[in-house]
DNA sequence: ACAATATATTCGCTTAGGCGAATATGTAAA
DNA sequence: TTTACATATTCGCCTAAGCGAATATATTGT
């Protein structure tokens, strides 16, 4: 397998985007997703299972928390998808306004 | 509308990948397209269709054929992702053998 | 033990979009 | 004008994948 336009798929979803996108900042469990996006919680664990299953990023378990961030990239597709989460993201208006959630938000206390 | 995951979906079907990475080369008819990549029109004409309305692609008829060349980039994503067809896409082998059948073709004589 | 919190998964439903086969249309060459 | 070539579109079918609602499971705090 490992496709490269199923890497292109996995951006290819506005709630996928949103998380890859906050990532690029720091790790986050999924209750912070659910704060930021005020999307379903279900909604959330979907997709991370989704970009999960595209080797886009990882779980730690740490308490009752599960942390996401973001996976080391295997090819050049996938490093490429990256840089664009950190530089042309900026240019997307309802993206930044998560980054600014983001960032005010008190961090989980895990270990 | 405008929605920046739509042009990740664009990018999210392998014939379609193929098609935007001839592209990078040059322009290319329907015809060459079959030639090169060797599967049904109709599949190409879909998919050309499906690339013109994400804003892609642009077509110029000419003659008996419709020439269709890359589209300027619209936003920052649509550049990102052009520049990573003309970078990573050459690190994934079935399009670069793509690229080689498509520089061997000879060209349509058009005007 | 119980309650609260955090997360994942299953269900049934619905839509987008892939496919090949067939067909329609437009242009040019004979 | 008939024929061949180039392209686009329609059809019916099938699968991927989106959604909310409900539920299951694990962990922690009381």
């Amino acid at each position: 397998m490992d496709k490269p336009n199923q890497l292109f798929k996995a951006f290819s979803d506005e709630t996928r985007l949103r998380i890859l996108n906050l990532l690029a900042q720091r790790d986050h469990c999924v209750c912070e997703f659910q704060a930021i996006l005020r999307v379903p919680q279900p909604r959330i664990s979907r997709h991370l299972a989704y970009l999960r299953r595209s080797g886009l990023v990882n779980v730690s378990k740490c308490g009752k928390w599960a942390m996401y961030g973001l996976a080391k990239p295997r090819n050049s597709v996938h490093a490429s998808l990256l840089r664009c989460v950190n530089g042309c993201f900026s240019n997307i208006d309802f993206l930044q306004r998560d980054s600014a959630r983001g960032r005010k938000l008190p961090r989980v206390k895990c270990q």
